[in-house]
DNA sequence: TCAATATATAGATACTCGTCTATGTATCAA
DNA sequence: TTGATACATAGACGAGTATCTATATATTGA
């Protein structure tokens, strides 16, 4: 499994804000002034948080005369949470089944 | 939707070595050396790993004797996906779905 | 052409985080 | 009791990050 990989894509989610914005996107496309009304911080701020989501390949963005809109990955939001799954899952090559020199608990 | 609560465990989980302790974890519970022998950092930093992993609610510790066992937490195995299943669906309470001046792509 | 609008970039600042070394504490076996 | 083992804590350091102000760029309507 690519942790590291998947790391940088974690990364780009573990903040509250981009948490919304991703939220906000999972209904569709929006371009940047909407989803700017719904925070309180700056332009520039936004701008920053739609790069980071950008480069960890969350989403994608499309110029279109002076509007940017942005839209959720498909790649993401089909593949992200099957990762999930295989991360939470038993699987066969853990550390657990092989020999251990600690002792379980009861 | 609860972000900052969220953002809190995505933020935990946003390390490439954590995410390998999850993996680890995901089939069943292990004590701190069996986790550090898959691992190239020290033991103190080990222990910070898993305070934080603690601390966000996604793993429980328990100790027996001179060890201490690690386990993931069942609220958090099934929740987290659960969190991400709902954060990528489009959801009415969009803000896509209410009026707005910016004009749609083709 | 000019002004307004939408967005990006540059640079600074304060804060967080991952890791280390050094050391403390608790448990167990001899 | 003593030494070894398992783990935690303290404190430091360097790197990264979220935010800001100031400014640049691009597009469009008048």
């Amino acid at each position: 499994m690519n942790y590291a990989a998947y790391a940088q894509v974690i990364k780009a989610m573990a903040d509250e804000n981009r948490l919304k914005i991703i939220d906000l996107l999972s209904c569709g496309t929006l371009c940047a002034c909407e989803i700017l009304e719904n925070f309180d911080f700056t332009q520039p701020t936004l701008s920053h948080h739609m790069k980071v989501l950008q480069t960890a390949g969350i989403v994608s963005a499309v110029k279109k005369g002076r509007w940017q809109y942005y839209t959720l990955l498909p790649e993401f939001t089909t593949e992200f949470p099957e990762f999930i799954k295989q991360l939470l899952r038993d699987s066969h090559e853990c550390v657990c089944h092989s020999d251990s020199s600690c002792s379980r608990p009861d």
